[in-house]
DNA sequence: CGAGTTCTTGAGCATTCTCAAACCCTGTGG
DNA sequence: CCACAGGGTTTGAGAATGCTCAAGAACTCG
């Protein structure tokens, strides 16, 4: 537990976050920034929360890539959830639920943990805040439900395509993003967040690079046809309910 | 449109169904119950909502049975969810986003349509409200995550009884509930719903039944051995946050 | 009774899985 | 700087689960 006091504007990639689907005017904007908040990192693999955990705070990511899984008592894993910098992490905690899933850093991570009563009293006394916490809630909602339909519906290649496209879609939308597609994902990481099997994830990415479509190498992908990508992914960013989108596009 | 007034106690059943997981002091149920709202009856298969609209009330399901779906580009659906009566249908409308999916009745059903400003100036005055509804969201999203679990890695037959566990467990909370578990659904909604072809389910509940663990029959199925049901299903509750569990039963 | 669902069954097929082994990186320690 | 360890990727062969298509039977409702 390396803990420091934040002082500085870190929490300003939440707000950022927030102000892709709600508008905040900056009175609220200054409350949620200066939340007090205290600063973590953790390494590649390491739980941020495990499966049956009862936090008492909440997390905002600052740096880095967590997922957030269940394994079932089959000992098979789903990933259910991809977080990226600015994602608050697990917002269920606001009222101490106990945890279903487990959060996992995928890289190197920076948190920020802050108190659960001091965001619940900013929503209570500001009805922006509140609706941004909300509106935050109700598209977490729809990107699983939308995470349904993939690993219900659609076939193995377009599955993956789907996930590439969320993905690289959410990953250009950060603050700072300069072009190229880089998630440190493995194979295997695919295939637990799409429910297919490793091997499987493997062939299937080979065919879409035959295709010229992408390239993949080490956890790079390199989207050589976006709008074959999209089409094929049958990927329409709507669920995201983000004001800003760059039309059908993910770069 | 078929409106009327309500002035009746007919909310009473959304504050059992806020019950299940939030305590709400008698002061805060009474302001629920007498909110002000419009009752509306819908047949079998109508819509109470489309996929792209954007509705301007919230609603709550009074009694009957509806789902909510999706239906992708490539004509394929997903039935994303399932509701009873006291649910909420649709809280995302509570800050008019567009829907992405739609919301069927799957029999008769009625609905107390609300007005989103009464329900956010509750919750904006009454912190126990707020945490009702907050909760409410949140363990939406948690038995949306069991879903994507339950289609990317459970088998078939799993599945299925994944899905009848739910669905029973549910209904088994609600009030009034007498023993048998009576579901309105047709095999090609449960097909829907798990990501299978109709043919499939129909194989695969016939093994259920050649193992006497259940009977289906139009919509009603008689669980004869409901430990066996919940163990073949990897079914455990937790994940409806509720404060009333049976155990691990279903009844 | 008739029309429209819904259910059932068969046969053949496709997609995806399992198992198993080899290969290839990348970072670490000697 | 090399060797090794360990994770990650690639390949093959065979098997299984679940799909498609199609048609007939059995309900249900008006």
């Amino acid at each position: 537990m390396n803990g420091s006091e934040g002082k500085s504007r870190q929490l300003a990639s939440f707000v950022e976050r927030l102000r892709l689907h709600t508008a905040l005017p900056d009175a609220e904007a200054e409350a949620l920034i200066t939340l007090p908040f205290r600063l973590l990192t953790r390494d590649r693999h390491s739980y941020l929360m495990r499966q049956g955990d009862e936090l008492r705070h909440c997390t905002i990511l600052l740096s880095g890539f967590v997922e957030r899984h269940r394994i079932g008592l089959n000992g098979r894993k789903q990933i259910l959830c991809f977080y990226f910098p600015g994602d608050p992490l697990n917002l269920e905690n606001l009222y101490t639920m106990r945890s279903d899933d487990a959060l996992q850093a995928l890289k190197l991570s920076e948190v920020a943990i802050i108190q659960c009563d001091d965001l619940l009293s900013l929503m209570q006394d500001r009805p922006a805040i509140m609706k941004a916490i909300v509106r935050s809630l109700l598209i977490d909602a729809s990107i699983s439900r939308e995470w349904i339909f993939n690993v219900g519906q659609r076939s193995a290649k377009t599955r993956i395509a789907h996930l590439i496209c969320e993905l690289g879609f959410r990953k250009t939308l950060q603050p700072h993003h300069s072009g190229g597609v880089t998630l440190p994902l493995t194979q295997v990481q695919i295939a637990e967040a799409t429910g297919l099997t490793s091997v499987h994830v493997n062939r299937t990415l080979k065919e879409l690079q035959s295709e010229k479509i992408l390239s993949y190498k080490s956890g790079v992908f390199t989207v050589y046809d976006i709008d074959a990508l999209a089409e094929l992914a049958d990927f329409s960013p709507s669920y995201f309910h983000w004001f800003r989108h760059n039309g059908d596009g993910v770069v």
